[in-house]
DNA sequence: CTCGGTGCAAAATATTTGCACATTA
DNA sequence: TAATGTGCAAATATTTTGCACCGAG
């Protein structure tokens, strides 16, 4: 069904870069890392290449709030999304699929998955005191 | 803090709107429906009149895929999205709030809330065999 | 050589904002 | 009348796409 893919410097350049990263950049972020390595490469590029590889499953695309993000990490995992900087950061926690037994109880379509987040304030923001008890 | 607020006719319209629906809406569908009663009604002022009752909790502004959609419903709830048609229902489900407690054993920030939803095929899409096996 | 991939620029979407005027309290 | 709210239009922000050329297999 997929076409056949070739391989390309780019492709692998971003792949790469958001393998170093453990936040989850922007398509942006990345467009501006990858340029150091290809000056002139494209944002299509950049969104091209980032649309193609989640529909391939070899990244994540995180639709959270803003500007989509990426994630490197396809394994099961879970996100924390601080209300004061933005930052997206991993949570380790144990897996919490059962929830999808909750939902399908009394649901008559077909429950594939769940995105599930957290939003809070992280540790750094909470001693900056930035969070004026909301 | 926050500074006092006066009444309008259109935000009044807008929260009408949204209690009629079942579904989410998009700050669009909204501005298309508003237009019947206000027929000079504009964009800007949908979206100001969305993010000022989300700001104060009055409606939920849902960021899931695509455009943001708008809840008035406040309610402890979950939504379930339909791969196929795109559609955003309710699920009738008990609270799974416990998964905040299970985040937060071994992270160090505040969790204050976990976003979740569900995504799969609805009982619609699952008949009409729009369901091309992924 | 043949497709898929790229760069570039324009277009499509979605949302925000400055400003002068209208409306509410 | 003093803010706040609105309409309108322009500006942002994000993402997609058409097209001619480049590069991998």
């Amino acid at each position: 069904m997929q076409p056949v893919i070739k391989r390309s410097k780019q492709r692998d350049a971003i792949v790469a870069f958001l393998m170093t990263r453990k936040d989850h950049p922007t398509a942006d972020t990345i467009y501006m890392n990858i340029k150091k390595e290809f000056p002139n490469v494209s944002l299509g590029t950049i969104y091209r290449n980032l649309a193609l590889l989640s529909d391939r499953g070899d990244i994540l695309k995180l639709s959270y709030d803003g500007a989509d993000r990426y994630d490197a990490c396809v394994d099961q995992h879970y996100h924390f999304i601080c209300k004061e900087c933005g930052e997206v950061t991993d949570l380790e926690m144990e897996p919490i699929d059962h929830i999808n037994t909750i939902a399908s109880a009394s649901f008559k379509g077909r429950i594939d998955e769940n995105v599930t987040y957290f939003r809070g304030v992280c540790e750094k923001c909470l001693k900056k005191g930035v969070d004026k008890a909301e």
